[in-house]
DNA sequence: AAAATAAAGGACTTTTTTGTCCGTTATTAA
DNA sequence: TTAATAACGGACAAAAAAGTCCTTTATTTT
């Protein structure tokens, strides 16, 4: 449902996110924490950085970071930016006709489900997801 | 979540159950009906044909069909053959060590959804698709 | 000012998914 | 028993997704 460059990413800012505001990260550096490829992560970050849910800073000391309005950003917003909302607006069986109106045989179980993942990453902010990993501890390695 | 070939490969399903057991319709006809590229739609039947999912009968007269049997099969078994298993098996966010017991920020929301498609797939036979187009009049074209 | 550092950007390669082509095999009908 | 039909199977081609490489630009430190 994710690609894996979204899921990437949003490994990538949930691993910004549970560093202290404006601390900056070099692309290998998180690469190498979440064994993501480099130069796919260095592309990843570019792209939400151009978006404006990521920020940066070139030179020595430089690197990634989340500013406090980047952490306001939705989960959403990272799926939107990566893989669009395809996902969230066509038929599950790719039928053009399908709607709610002139639903196929799955459409109704179907948009029920997708709503509640619309709903839970449009109203998680990264700051939440962030929160979250450090109050359950959880290990993003992978 | 689907993949193109497994969407394709209900919609094949679909078509076939909504005509009458033991009603042969060629991979042409089919392929014609759904537009779906002729030579792919030859493929994926096959391979549902491999996996018991689908009938088939060589010659003139010949074609791909659903036996009785066929029928009783579930979505799943679709998705299954076409798709594998793989989404409703591995964290969302491709995390090897998010688990139950070390859940990742997305992980309890994400496992209960999909937990109801993975229900609605289990439960849903070919043959309620069936009932439920012809009751509903949807029309599968695309 | 020079050297070092790190993001930015563009072109490129690899892998996977999607899709095609074509010869073979089985079946039916004339 | 030959011609026609349609699935089967394997190799191939195109497109998309994933991933790399290398040069340029901006910034900092010495």
């Amino acid at each position: 449902m994710l690609s894996q460059k979204c899921k990437y990413a949003l490994r990538c800012v949930m691993y910004l996110s549970i560093h202290s505001e404006n601390d900056k990260k070099s692309a290998d550096e998180i690469a190498e924490y979440l064994k993501i490829p480099k130069a796919f992560t260095s592309k990843i970050l570019q792209q939400l950085v151009n978006d404006d849910i990521v920020s940066s800073a070139k030179g020595p000391g430089g690197g990634f970071y989340l500013s406090a309005s980047n952490k306001k950003k939705k989960v959403l917003d990272v799926v939107k930016s990566i893989d669009g909302l395809d996902f969230f607006v066509n038929c599950g069986l790719g039928l053009s006709e399908c709607s709610n109106k002139n639903p196929c045989p799955l459409h109704n179980t179907f948009i029920q489900i997708r709503e509640k993942l619309y709903q839970m990453f449009k109203k998680t902010s990264i700051q939440e997801l962030s929160d979250e990993i450090i109050q359950n501890g959880f290990k993003l390695k992978r």
